[in-house]
DNA sequence: TCTCGTATAGAAAGCGCTTGCTACGGCTGT
DNA sequence: ACAGCCGTAGCAAGCGCTTTCTATACGAGA
């Protein structure tokens, strides 16, 4: 059958003991010792048995990263980032000590997903967990998630969260990373407001999520903060929801130019979105930045390449996943409060220009 | 301390068997019985050890997907589409049963990570694996992959390919799906061939791997079938490699313009790779399509929102995903022979006219 | 030379669960 | 009325590893 450390210390001449911790490094072995068992390993191929190791050790090298949606690039970027510094392999120690088993988990953004997931992972004692992406603001599955996450911290898991902001309930995480959604949100419309536009449209993602909530927020704070659009019916009506796709950009965007064909302007809850809006705008008959101005956020790779090169906000999303790995591993040590807000940058590009005169 | 079987044993007042056998619904328990069982676990708050189970049923419920980079929608819809699959939550199945957790492994295209993470999953006793995206063909890695797979067959893994051509040596794994990437290359450029081009480009990946080959080769099938370019030397001029990222794609295709100014069409390797080619072309003043044609492989979902949009091959990545994820959970019988060949749909878009006449 | 650290190796007791086998009570068949 | 079953439940033996505690051998200090 499958090759077990018995067989492995037998052919070496030692004892299981002796094999499990040349294995693990954490006790002085004979140099000669060490050499005998490395070798059995060798010749017998063996590998150990994670399971086993994890149930005898009460620690597993498994570690979670929740998404959203890893189809995604917002998210395949920062779970990649993540993945670099949990180790799996090359993670440049070499070997012992840090190789971890990054586990990416999509839960599609449903919110019951996401505990699942996580008692998935408590289930396999996860040395850790990410969280990333925006938080869905139903109060029960608010207090569900404090719940589960206590639980899973005094079962000894890391919780970092990565571009999503600390849960109301005072909890036991490690760290979180927070996205400046607001900031860049109001920035982003500031620029607009600076060119000369009036009546911007907004093509918001789903109510739910904190980071829907925040970006939008900003928008509105640009707007109030030069005197703009304080009648809330006023902000309804060139607001429009959706989920964060392409498709949700392109409706959204015309439902926007029907109620208000006034509009010069159109902001887009990220990128993705941001795309269908331009979609849409040229299927009007419009053009960009001419006739109507777009501008998305995140900064993805493709939007540079759009044409014209999308306006957007950037957030350091590699930068800030390889951090939420490194503070999920211990191998940094968390922000002051365990609270890191993380700048979003302006990036002006060619779809946004001056209204038109007129 | 945490809260064990026992533990719901004992307050449910039955033995630790019974609690298992409830928790797994593969032996006949009393209504009453089961009830009791359930309601200790409730009120306990109870989450099976994972580790400890896997170590004595010597099954784990974990599924590996390997990918090369998850930043990277061509593999992040598969991964997205297989892990739909392979359940998690919400596999529609209520509960018991498909519950799998699904790995996502980050390889970053490197060889020897790909077999590190193979090490990790044996070691983790994965339920199964699934390769995503095409193989690097150095005979040596061939042959480690392919005896690291046995292994991994004959401890009981399930095997999957998924967009991957099946190994060589004749291997024990559940099922290939390989894309026609040939096929698709050939179609496209005999597309182009039609419209009268003769002059074309081709920006490709990195020459190691499979779908870089096959895609390749399709082009030159092409060209060869209309009678053109049967020169070699002709060949590798046209012919640039890099990585399938956007840098690359317009790097190569600056090289390929300065070599040859006559081209009048450009062919990328994938749809990331074209983008990089239509930002190229426009910073040399050209335009697309008028002056130069440019077409990507895969379909991604940005693809049809490039300006103009991107005449491509579309690969049917979610339902090849969310099939691969199926056969991995033994849900679905493999193909015939475990081989099937996904068709590759050619997308004719505006990025490809007819050259200028003259 | 004798006693003690020090360095290294082994014995053995679990870790928390699964599962083959046994036990037991009530039904059925004859 | 008795043997034989069926339906349930419990017993107990592991699964393959880690780790505490103990044992041994060696060299050093007294």
């Amino acid at each position: 059958m499958t090759v077990t450390l018995a067989d492995v210390a037998a052919r070496a001449r030692v004892s299981p003991a002796t094999v499990s911790r040349v294995l693990n490094g954490n006790y002085p072995v004979a140099a000669s010792t060490r050499e005998r068992v490395l070798r059995a390993v060798d010749d017998l191929d063996y590998v150990l048995n994670g399971p086993a190791s994890s149930l005898a050790a009460a620690t597993s090298d498994l570690v979670g990263i929740l998404v959203n949606d890893i189809a995604d690039p917002f998210f395949g970027i920062m779970a990649g980032a993540a993945q670099t510094q949990i180790g799996g392999p090359g993670d440049g120690s070499g070997r012992a000590g840090g190789e971890k088993l990054a586990v990416i988990c999509n839960t599609g953004g449903s919110p019951e997903r996401e505990l699942t997931y996580l008692t998935l992972l408590q289930r396999q004692r996860a040395a850790a967990v990410v969280l990333t992406g925006g938080a869905v603001e139903y109060p029960a599955h608010q207090a569900a998630m404090a719940a589960k996450l206590a639980k899973l911290a005094d079962a000894g898991t890391r919780i970092v969260f990565c571009g999503r902001p600390p849960l109301p309930e005072g909890d036991a995480l490690v760290a979180a990373l927070a996205f400046d959604n607001r900031g860049g949100g109001r920035r982003l419309t500031e620029h607009l407001i600076a060119l000369g536009h009036r009546r911007i449209g907004y093509v918001a993602g789903p109510p739910e999520r904190t980071t829907t909530r925040h970006r939008l927020e900003g928008h509105r704070e640009a707007l109030r903060g030069a005197g703009l659009d304080t009648d809330p019916a006023d902000e309804e009506r060139l607001t429009v929801h959706g989920p964060y796709d392409r498709r949700s950009g392109y409706e959204a965007t015309l439902e926007i130019l029907r109620r208000e064909p006034g509009v010069t302007a159109v902001v887009a809850a990220n990128d993705t979105v941001a795309l269908g809006a331009c979609a849409a705008v040229r299927d009007q008959g419009l053009r960009i930045p001419q006739d109507i101005s777009v501008a998305g956020f995140d900064d993805l790779p493709f939007s540079v390449d759009a044409v014209p090169a999308l306006t957007t906000v950037r957030l350091p999303l590699f930068e800030a996943g390889a951090r939420a790995g490194r503070l999920a591993m211990g191998k940094e040590n968390p922000p002051p409060g365990g609270i890191a807000t993380i700048a979003a940058e302006l990036m002006i590009r060619g779809s946004t220009a001056p209204p038109r005169v007129g």
